[in-house]
This record gives C-alpha cells, structure tokens and sequence, in this order.
RNA sequence: GCGCUCGUAGCUCAGCGGAUAGAGCAGUGGACUUCUAAUCCACCGGUCGCAGGUUCGAAUCCUGCCGGGCGCGCCA
C-alpha cells in the first residue's frame, strides 16, 4: 500500500473545495509526524487569507478517518499521524501478499536494458564493474514491476581486432579450446606481434577482410572466440549473481548487415555530409572544441564503420524489432554526448519515434583510495575475476563479498565517483551489504527457533510502529528507484528499514513474548525478512537465510 | 575555449522547493544471566564550495564565479 497516495487522494478534494481548483497536496514524509502537507503554505497569497487558517478549513473537509490524524502546525502545515488501524491493515494486507502489496504497473512496457558489454578475447576488469551491476538491479526492478524487460549484452565482438585474433588463432594451429587458454594472454600475445611484426600486421589486415567478406575458415574462427568468451562471461555473471543468459547476447556482430542500410537511410533523408573522407551526421545542438558542429562519424574514410553507425543500427532494432518502448543504455559517462547525439540522429532519420524514450544512464568511476580510477598496484586495469577472487577471500562467505561489493556500487547516486574501500564496504556495520544480510539473516534463525509461524500484525510499541512505517516505504521506494532509475533509492531504503528492524529487535523481545504480542512481533519480523529479501533481491544480493 | 558532471559533519554519503539539514563510519560515554553484541542507545560534530537572483519559503530552481573529474572527427 502506498501511504503517501492515500493521503494525497483523501486531502486533493479537501485542497480543491477550499481553493477553488485542483492542487496537489505535496504530502511529504515529515520529522514532525508521519508525513506532511505543506500545500496551504502556497494558497495564501493567492487566497488572501493566513495558511494556517486554510490548512484548518482543509483538515476540516478531509475525509481522514479511520486513516490519520490530522492538526495544523507551524506557519500552516497539515501534520498527518496515522491510526494504528490503518497501519495494522496495510501490513496485514501486505503479509497477505507474495509481492507484499505492491501491485504490478497498469500499463507495462518493453524496456531494453543494454548493460555490461564486455569485449570479445578480453577478460572483464573493474570498467564493467558498474555497468554489470547498476543494469541488472534496473532489469530486476523493472520487471519484477510488471515492464517488459529485454536484456541486451552488447558485446565487442567485431572491427579491426579481429583480424589480428583470428590470424593470432590460426599461428596457433586452429580453434581448440587449449590453442586460446588464457584470454587476457592471448589477447596480448597478438597484440604483441600485431605491434613488432610487420609480416604479421599485414596477415591481419588481410584477415579482417576476409572474416569480413565471409570467409569460412576465418568465420569459424571467430566464433571459436566468441563462444569461448560468451562462456567465460557467463561464468562471471554467475559468480556475480547477474541474470545475464545466453539469449541475451546481442554483440555488435549482429548488426553489420545493416549498416549499409543505416547510411542509405541517412542519406536519403539528406543527414550525412563527406567531411575529410568521412560521412558524418552533424545532429543540432552539437558543438566541438572550435565552436564548430560536432560530427558523429557514421562512415571512416577507410570505408569502414564505426561505432556510430552500430549503435544507430542498434536503435532501429530495438525499436522496429524489439518493439521497444523505452531503452535504456547503462554505459559510463564518458559516453554520454555520443549517446545524445546518436539519439538525436536517430531521431531527426526517423528511428526513433517521439513516443519511444531512449536514456543514456551514466554513471561515475570507481575510484582507489588515491582519488584516481581504480588500478592494481602496478598500474594495472583489475580483472573482475581477481577483484571477485579477493572479495570471496576477505568476507566470511561468497556471499558476503559479493554482495558487499554489489551493494558499495548501489547504495549511492549512481552518477557520483565512489573510492572503493574492502573495510568500509565489507563492514558489518553501517550502509553496508552485509548488514542488511545480517539483519535478514538474524529474522531467519528465529524462525528456525519460534516453533510457530508469524501471526497477525497489530502494532502497539513504539521500535513496532517505526518498523512498520519502515516496511510501508517499500513500495514508494521501488517505485522511486524505477521513476529515476536510480537504484540507491531502494538501498538507502533497505539500510533505513534495516535499522529499524535491529531498533525493534533490541527492544522487543519475540520468542520470549507470549500469545498474540508474540505472534505479532512474529508477523513483523517475517515481513520485515521478506522485504528486505525482495528488495535485496531487486539490486541482485543475496539475502542467505545463515551468515 | 566549449560541454557534461560532482562539490553537504574529520571521512563515506542521503536529502534535490517546505518547519530546528539527516544517516553511517571515526571520536567520547553507556548496554551482553539477552531471540545471531557481525548489534543497540546517548553525546560530540555542518556559514550545505562562493556570490547574486527567483520564491511566502532555497542544500534543493536560475545566473556568474572557484575547485575536482570526464569529454570535445575517424578507438569503443
């Protein structure tokens, strides 16, 4: 049940009789009470008359019944204080319910999510770290909401490196999983020689063009490499408990057949201009260093096209195939004025309907404690396996270390710089992963000791009436978290609802209560283990019943 | 130079138009015959980068500065 819409809808009429026209009651979680209205604050230049004279007229008209008490307060505010009924019912009505209240969205959409995005022949490092994480809470949240989600992993699986691979694969003697072993090495090893032999750099140029043309052998190769690396990523979304599958790759491969269309189409609607051998689209509003129009660069002057023309291709797929309604591209900031200018293109050619929303959903680096991005002592990019390895060795379970590093990520404002920190975030205490799964986990083993199952809820202590406000923020919370795509929202709820439930704990004893107090608290701790369960599940954290 | 982004307590961060700006960590002082003390309670701690402006009301919106990070044609 969401509080603040209840409230909203009960003091609307209340507002509007007394003003004369529709006004939102801007209810507000408040200090002062359970939540507030500060819309009278507003009405009294207009109406003439003090605001705490109208907030009067308005708790007079509202129908609040049964549902919060009301009183003026201050300058003019509606202080609302809820019945201990209403609080009862909703958390009842809540218990009740596999999705503890919280129905489905009335009108769900196709949302695509593009995230993580690894390269093909690389070993992931910590630069995917982010965008791994932050996607899949965004997926989860999306479609645990009712939305239609379609997962994207838009692979690096295609351009010029290849050539250099493939042709590395063939010195090797062929595609036998032992002739690639290690990725990173593998991938260094041709780098090498694609750097200091000359014979060598020419056979791969050669061999983009014929992994290019079609050519078999070198085809097969390719995907030799692509499937070894598809396995390897799967690999690490399962240690990090992404639901990342096998379908949902969907690399830049996929879309070089439609490239020749994107600059036809382009061309056709007169948006491309030759400008130093290159075809570019110069969208509106776009400027470089000089002041000049900034070009995005659809053709290269070798012929070759760059990553503008796949990602345009990749918008009039999910749009004309996918059928998307909304696309959301988690990729880190750096990138961000390639995607305006993408969707700008993409617009102005017509892909990209009005009505279809696209998102670029930036984030900020992970940062060393140095204060600059993340690098192992040498200098070094970190592998994600390595940084996975160290979280697993440092927690007491997998699931700790996972979860705390997956949660450092979400807890704040995905746009901001985060240092990543193995104490802080692995820290029982505070803001943490592990302190909402230990919260969860305590709630568990009473269970495992009560003998009896939760009973109906009816609040009456104080550390109970805060938990349940706690557990009756949920909804607002996702549904917040969705509205912004920020996932920190429902975190920073978790660990507000965590701390309430260890309040209640130390204050209210459960087992040791006897008849309906006992089975009470026994209904909120097990809704309270059930939300965070949830919740922590919408951010993809384990929520293990024993730490 | 232009653009994007971030500057809130010693540290890490919430809050993003409403009443005396909140948490956590660190610090200080308490609480274990107790359902997981991997916890809880209290105290201490802030001219919300600076200066204007809009508003009944600004950490929040606008403008200009200052400081950090990142971008700005053939890498993705």
């Amino acid at each position: 049940m969401n509080l603040e819409s209840l409230l909203h809808d009960r003091l609307a009429p209340a507002f509007a009789a007394v003003a004369g026209h529709p006004v939102d009651p801007a209810v507000r979680a408040s200090p002062h009470a359970d939540f507030q209205s500060g819309a009278a604050l507003g009405l009294a230049r207009e109406l003439g008359r003090p605001p705490r004279e109208i907030a009067a007229e308005v708790a007079a008209a509202a129908d609040l019944a049964g549902i919060a008490d009301v009183a003026v307060s201050g300058p003019g505010f509606l202080n609302l204080t809820l019945t201990g009924d209403l609080i009862d019912a909703a958390l009842r009505a809540a218990a009740a319910d596999e999705r503890l209240g919280v129905a489905p969205v009335t009108a769900p959409e196709r949302i695509v999510v593009d995230y993580s995005g690894p390269n093909v022949a690389k070993e992931m490092h910590v630069g995917h770290l982010r965008s791994t994480i932050i996607g899949d809470a965004l997926a989860r949240t999306y479609e645990w909401l009712g939305h239609d989600v379609i997962r994207v992993n838009h692979l690096g699986d295609w351009g010029t490196p290849f050539g250099m691979l493939v042709e590395h694969l063939v010195d090797l003697g062929g595609g036998s999983d032992h002739s690639i072993g290690d990725l990173t090495a593998f991938y260094q090893a041709a780098r090498v020689k694609f750097d200091t032999d000359d014979d060598f750099r020419t056979r791969a140029r050669l061999r983009v063009v014929a992994l290019q043309s079609g050519d078999p052998l070198s085809r097969d190769l390719w995907r030799e490499l692509v499937a070894r690396s598809e396995q390897y990523f799967l690999d690490v979304y399962a240690r990090l408990g992404v639901t990342l599958g096998p379908d949902d790759f969907a690399g830049e491969s996929r879309y070089q057949g439609d490239l020749d269309a994107v600059v036809a189409g382009l061309t056709e609607k007169g948006l491309l201009t030759e400008s130093d051998g290159a075809l570019c689209a110069f969208p509106a509003g776009f400027t470089g260093r000089d002041g000049a129009p900034l070009p995005l660069i659809v053709r290269k002057a070798d012929g070759g096209f760059g990553y503008a023309a796949t990602d345009l291709a990749a918008v009039r797929h999910r749009v004309g195939k996918l059928g998307a309604d909304r696309m959301l591209y988690v990729v880190g900031s750096p990138q961000r004025i390639h995607f305006q200018m993408v969707f700008a293109v993409a617009r102005e050619a017509g892909w990209l309907p009005d009505d279809v929303i696209a998102e670029h959903i930036g984030f900020g680096s992970i940062l060393g404690s140095d204060g600059k991005m993340l690098k192992s002592r040498a200098g070094d990019t970190i592998k994600l396996a390595a940084l996975l390895d160290e979280a697993v060795a440092r927690a007491t379970a997998p699931a700790v270390g996972i979860g705390a590093i997956k949660y450092a990520d979400l807890s704040g404002d995905r746009m901001g710089d985060y240092v990543f920190d193995w104490d802080r975030m692995l820290a029982s205490t505070g803001n943490t992963g592990p302190y909402l799964q230990y919260a969860h986990a305590r709630i568990r083993s009473l269970f495992a000791k009560a003998g009896s199952g939760p009973g109906e809820v009816a609040v009456t202590e104080p550390a109970e009436r805060d938990l349940a406000l706690a557990l009756l923020g949920f909804e607002p919370a996702v549904r917040a978290a969705a509205a912004s795509a920020e996932p920190h929202r429902l975190a920073v709820h978790l660990h507000g609802l965590a701390m309430a439930f260890s309040a209640f704990w130390e204050r209210c004893p459960v087992l040791r209560a006897e008849g309906s107090v006992r089975a009470s608290r026994l209904g909120l701790a097990d809704l309270t283990a059930r939300t965070l369960h949830t919740g922590m599940f919408l951010l993809g954290i384990e929520a293990p019943d024993q730490i």
